[in-house]
DNA sequence: ATTTAGTTACTGACTGGTCAGTAATTTAGA
DNA sequence: TCTAAATTACTGACCAGTCAGTAACTAAAT
């Protein structure tokens, strides 16, 4: 049928939830969970506060549903790559520009900020947060990390402990742009923070070229 | 010996401020600003909450105190060791170092965390902190950097970019701590982390030996 | 040394506003 | 019409901030 209707009505059962989450989230990642009002959330949504209790139990469940909606879905886009490329320097490259183009510079990019904020308050989000996407995340780079060493590309480094160093600074700058960004003064170079990450990084990962020159 | 009393009141106004902000920041790295009572950073400290209104004219200020008083004297730490230190390569891991051991490891690494979650509802807060530390610290950062690549013992690097990524790993781990950490599983060993992480950067860093063997 | 008058650190019950959650009512769509 | 989506008006718990009162200390006067 006429599915794609033009002119949005008012009554719209099956958009709502997403439309509220993604309310939430913005606030939430502005504000903090304690103190965003449901009433912002509703009117950001172009609802009436009644309405968000229809698709959600309570404010902690409009939480959760927050979490998970955002960013299980961006993980499966990771795991591909590691049969997409062979080479594990590309690998590596791939995993984490990826990361950056579709978390950490997208408004996906609050919820670490987010879930690092409210862990505490919210102790089995944050494990479900730490197991399904955290472990994962981290498994990926850790395939990709070891499969370079393996092959000789890489210097020997503890694959394990390597990952969390190698993603902060994107989390790290993902954060900051949801926080002091928009207080404090513009920006440095996105452009220039990502070639200087990754000329460290490389540089720090990529065994010495044996015979003839590298790069 | 009537020695039981019910509740000892002790008038201690010279120690109040002290130990008024440091119940108000443990309190509020846990639970985070909004989420945190009066009552409770009261009853932390072993007072009542008037007592609170004596010392801090109100919530707010108690915020701003916990960050000034936290953090600044930590920094001049740091400053000294740009003359303390001539070897760049040496300079820079005490500087790193230090910081993990003044800061990261201890309850002041709740601080970013903190200012992180809060910087968008404390703007005038933020842009303070963001001038007085982070821009102080990232400066000590720069100067060590840029000292390490005048004298060719690093490559060349933007000075200026490489600091965020530098520090992030440790800040990272720092929130770490205070947010995951007590909620998830154990943490990793952090002397592993540390090793990974300097051998990193620092392979990252320096530039090849150019004759024979450097040292 | 004791009493007593004065000062100050501290308490906890109270208030007024805010906000999560609910129930009654209205309105859109078949 | 009749159902379901959405709104509006409401409630009650919670909490920042207040203030009248009390305990603890100090010092002047005896």
């Amino acid at each position: 049928m006429a599915e794609t209707r033009p002119a949005p009505r008012r009554r719209r059962k099956e958009a709502r939830p997403q439309e509220l989450t993604a309310a939430a989230l913005s606030l939430f990642v502005e504000k903090g969970f304690a103190a965003t009002r449901l009433d912002d959330i509703a009117e950001r949504a172009g609802v009436s506060k009644g309405t968000l209790y229809l698709y959600f139990d309570s404010k902690d469940a409009l939480f959760k549903a927050v979490i998970q909606e955002g960013i299980v879905p961006a993980l499966h886009a990771g795991e591909v790559l590691l049969d997409e490329y062979d080479d594990p320097l590309e690998l590596l490259r791939a995993i984490l520009l990826g990361w950056w183009e579709r978390i950490g510079s997208t408004e996906l990019g609050g919820i670490p900020k987010l879930m690092m904020s409210e862990a505490r308050n919210f102790p089995d989000v944050a494990l479900y947060y730490e197991q399904e996407v955290l472990q994962r995340g981290t498994a990926l780079l850790r395939k990709a990390v070891a499969r370079g060493v393996d092959r000789g590309v890489f210097r020997q480094v503890d694959p394990e402990a390597i990952c969390s160093v190698l993603i902060a600074p994107l989390v790290y700058r993902a954060m900051w742009r949801h926080s002091f960004g928009p207080c404090c003064g513009q920006e440095t170079d996105v452009a220039q923070y990502l070639n200087t990450y990754f000329d460290l990084i490389l540089n720090g990962l990529l065994a010495p070229a044996p015979g003839g020159d590298a790069q």
